[in-house]
DNA sequence: GCCTTTCCTACCGGGTTGGTAGTATAATAA
DNA sequence: TTATTATACTACCAACCCGGTAGGAAAGGC
């Protein structure tokens, strides 16, 4: 299942990608936005920059930035980024050790393509794309 | 993640259908042919059980049958019964509390659409379609 | 030097996972 | 009726993950 990490990583891309206009926006601001704890925000951010998802600068004025466009942002990679590993599957996760019934496994190949139309599937969905919903009906201000 | 739940469930309900001809087999032999601990076996059946998938007898020429033909299993009917809920984010589960935010929610769709492929993925593959899976060159008995 | 903001580490309660152990209960065979 | 074989049920347990919180350190701007 995907955990609020990811989940929330996506939120907070998103509310830079709305907010910023190339400016470093400090996370109190979306903290107060999106209803995140600061603290919390502070613990999945630091995933997404070392990924080369966002950009930051410490102090006064200071914050963080995206370093794309929001099309060039997948879901796939945010993410990836976010939550580690994403295998449906213990087996078929990176840091798996190699299993004995591998060979004589008969469900093996259907996690395997349930894996990769998963990645297809976040892969085919960029920020931008969100970005452009438009906001139903019964949205209140 | 599906976990060995799931996956145990499967392959204990291939294992009955490569190996009974309409009788009753013991978990203990299931237990031993697939190198799960008996115990935890017995943890994941009675959920199958009550979901109607299998049948049981106690005592002696007793143990477990499938109630259909291998064919009329699906895998989302499997993992259902032996995970419970499948739902890829927390709010989109059966228990879920509504969520406040669902209105103005830019992702909700995409998490629903992902559900709504799972099912669809998995809802395509039944035991019967595993069992004729050939075994790979490199299989050694 | 002060303020703001990121960054880092530690902690914590509750839930889930993957089991194990013991025993009760049902059914059959002798 | 007694022993044997199975399922069924309940409780327990260690390890890990989730969703946070807390406290402070470091970096940079004014």
């Amino acid at each position: 299942m995907i955990s609020t990490k990811g989940r929330y990583a996506i939120r907070i891309l998103l509310d830079l990608a709305e907010h910023s206009g190339g400016d470093y926006i400090p996370m109190k601001d979306v903290a107060e936005r999106q209803g995140i704890s600061l603290k919390y925000i502070e613990r999945i951010l630091p995933a997404l920059k070392t990924g080369g998802l966002i950009d930051s600068v410490h102090g006064k004025g200071g914050g963080y930035r995206l370093t794309k466009e929001p099309d060039g942002y997948t879901l796939w990679e945010i993410l990836q980024n976010a939550e580690g590993d994403l295998a449906p599957v213990a087996c078929l996760r990176a840091d798996a050790e190699p299993c004995s019934r591998a060979a004589e496994c008969k469900t093996l190949s259907v996690w395997e393509k349930y894996q990769s139309m998963t990645k297809e599937y976040f892969s085919s969905i960029t920020l931008a794309d969100l970005l452009d919903k438009e906001m139903p009906d019964n949205y209140v201000i």
